[in-house]
DNA sequence: TTGAAAACATTACAACTCTAAATAATTGTT
DNA sequence: AACAATTATTTAGAGTTGTAATGTTTTCAA
């Protein structure tokens, strides 16, 4: 039996997905954050105080995850909840001193070794890679959009907005 | 703040990752069956009576998952275990007949969506797509594979077999 | 042959993840 | 103002996943 392109794609998913979690617990182990933690610790850090919600939508984990992740955190004195004044029912999350310290110490929430490989590539490669995962996604999220005529793939490789200007 | 091409990858891995459990409990709802229950079920199909490590490696999950699934299969007769005779430290898993029907009836374990619209590609587009995520999953991977410089997409997969006793 | 090391599988445990139901607060309608 | 509908978050419950420890069986060497 042959394998199809599809089935490469399945192939390579799992090894993504448990890749990500092996290095998940390996930070946990090495930091004391799991990936999602971490994750979640950033979106804090960039977005201020934001409810739950945005928070969820942000990290693309459900509401219900998140709050599990914000109880461990808080727990831990990472992060601090209070409910907002001028809508008591959204809750915002902020980072206490040792949440920002946490941060800086963390490494990328992405394998060190995909991140160096990673950057070492020609942009171009970088891109193509972008746009191919972006698409991936998007097959995968497709309910709604039932025929959007996005995504013109010689477009999407172009869109080199970041000129590696370091 | 800018979102680098490495954000991008998170983010989109991180959609991917959650769109593939979302599917799976929507599948399981529909089937009866979770992903990856299904991946070890076409596993056993098309690998005939295997270990439970060699299942382990071809749906790239730990062995201790694998046993923990084939238990939920086994209690719903979709499969049987019994001892090597050769070797009796290693559990052969078969599909009972009602396994075979169940893999016949079920849809492909990633979203129909998702199927759908990859093989509506052209051919390169999809050999693209491939060879990025292939890439990805190489470069995450890549603690044993020092400076391997080029991935011949062909061969690519056959790479992640070995596993180092180092 | 016997004992140590290795290989295979399972168990125990902890974290993550979701859906659905429950709780709390706001908004809109009458 | 009171009640219904909506919005935001949490809780309850179940499945997936991995590591570490455990129990078996095999292999190998003295």
């Amino acid at each position: 039996m042959e394998t199809t392109q599809e089935d490469q794609v399945l192939i390579s998913l799992r090894q993504i997905i448990r890749a990500t979690d092996l290095y998940s617990r390996q930070l946990s182990k090495q930091v004391g954050l799991t990936a999602p933690q971490l994750l979640v610790l950033q979106s804090i850090h960039r977005l201020g105080a934001t409810s739950i919600s945005k928070l969820s939508t942000d990290v693309s984990l459900s509401q219900a995850t998140v709050t599990n992740i914000i109880d461990r955190l808080e727990s831990r004195a990472l992060v601090r909840r209070h409910r907002s004044n001028e809508d008591r029912r959204v809750v915002h999350a902020t980072l206490t001193d040792s949440g920002v310290e946490k941060i800086s110490e963390a490494p990328t929430p992405l394998q060190d070794v995909f991140s160096k490989r990673f950057s070492s590539l020609e942009p171009w490669e970088q891109s193509m890679i972008v746009s191919s995962l972006q698409r991936v996604a998007n097959m995968m999220n497709a309910e709604d959009i039932d025929a959007s005529p996005v995504l013109h793939v010689g477009g999407a490789i172009d869109q080199v907005h970041e000129n590696s200007a370091s």
